[in-house]
Parts: structure tokens; C-alpha cells; sequence
DNA sequence: TTTTAATATTGCAATATTACGATAATAAAA
DNA sequence: TTTTATTATCGTAATATTGCAATATTAAAA
């Protein structure tokens, strides 16, 4: 059907998937990483760095944006695409403790 | 076209999409919770647990292996899944290391 | 050997995702 | 004001994912 059944899943549950599905594409992992290198992370710049069509890139770049991982900063024409470090470290937080709850009782 | 284009990205970032694209589905997250919390962590009771059918179920424990997250250890007719802790760690380590290597120069 | 129980696979319908051309919106520059 | 540059949105084609009924496979039990 490909429609996910969130509704038989906990709020904790959907949220960490959904956070997994923005990381989910190499694109966006890329993007991230240039962005995080970068100065001035121009989104021009992205599209170029990137190699996909600038439409492309505006989309993956408003699914990093749905989860607040990046901030867009209007300078003209221009815009500044930043990393929000507060997010991030949530997020690293949040998947850690995912990690760290999971214990190991069978085999 | 719904086709990632992995070849202009490099074998990292694909390796990195991989993990999250797996761990993208509330119900692989409520799979490895269950199982992790459980001594026997056999597929009918996860059937019965999650709320899925058979096959779905059976679908995403396949998706959880394809990354080797989890083992399924053959015990007569049933199967006794387990999480994979060498990888476990080994994964945990790797988003780390994404996590911390991005640095924020800009912004 | 036949039956039963547990799990995997196949096939398919419905929805989601990816990618991009065309175009709109926005703001600086001419 | 018109042009130009930059980014966002829309529409659409192609492929992927999700979920399940039907069926196959496997191994213990009868």
C-alpha cells in the first residue's frame, strides 16, 4: 500500500523514524556535510557541489528544514543554509539514547 | 523518477543512507525495541506484538538483516531473533563519528 | 507419512519518494 | 522600470516502499 501505519506506533517511536527517513538519502547527507565545511553555505553553491538539478537540492533542503537539522538565512538573493547546532546535538542525543536503551536480554 | 542517483555520491554517504533508510520505519524501531527487550524474541510473538501481518513483519525483519542489525537463529519450526551486537555498536559508533565530524564553521 | 505450525516468498494494489523541466516569486542591479 | 540572478513551487514521470492475501517452504508432531 505504501502507507505507513503510524497510528499502532508510539509518538517516540514515529518521531525517531521520521528523523530517520530525512537522513535517509545520500544527497542530504552530502548536503550536510558541505554545508557544515562551508563559510558561506549559499545554496547556489549546494546545487553545484552536489551535482542534482537546483529544484532537486530546493527539495531535499526542505526536508532537512522540516525536522529544524538546517536554518535558511534570507541575504538578498541569496540564501545562507546553516546547521542548527542546537538541533543537531538533540537529535545525536535522542539517537544515542535509542541506542543506549536497547538492551541485549536473549541470545 | 523516484531513483536515487547513488553513483555521483561517494560509498560513505551511500553506506550512511543505507543505516538511516533501515531504521526509517516505526515498525523496524518498535521490531528491534521488542526483540532487544525480550528473552525470547521469537517472529510469531513479534507478529503478535507489533500488530502487523505475517508478511509485512517478516518483510521488514528481512530489511533489519540486510544490514546485519539482527541474527535469526533457527530453533525447529521457529526462528529466535537477536540483535546483532558487534554491528550494533559498530553503527552506533559510525553516526557518531557523522555527528561529530560535522563541523559548523558558518552561520 | 500426513498433519500441523511457523516462517518465507510471491504478486499485487496503493501510496511515497526521487528527480527535473517549466514556471513563479523575490530582490538586487542596471 | 526592466533586467538579471537566486531560490521556491508545481506538475509529472519513473521507481521505491508498504502492506497483505495467497502460497510455498520447512520441520516438528501425530
Amino acid at each position: 500500500m505504501g502507507l505507513t501505519k503510524t497510528q499502532i506506533f508510539d509518538e517516540r517511536q514515529n518521531e525517531l523514524a521520521i528523523i530517520f527517513k530525512v537522513l535517509a538519502h545520500p544527497a542530504r547527507i552530502a548536503i550536510l556535510q558541505y554545508i557544515s565545511s562551508q563559510k558561506a553555505c549559499i545554496c547556489n553553491d549546494i546545487v553545484e557541489e552536489i551535482g542534482l538539478a537546483q529544484p532537486t537540492i530546493s527539495q531535499h533542503l526542505k526536508e532537512l528544514k522540516s525536522i529544524d537539522l538546517i536554518i535558511g538565512e534570507i541575504e538578498g538573493k541569496k540564501v545562507c543554509y546553516c546547521i542548527n547546532l542546537n538541533k543537531w546535538k538533540e537529535i545525536q542525543t535522542l539517537l544515542n539514547s535509542f541506542f543506549d536503551k536497547t538492551k541485549f536480554n536473549c541470545c
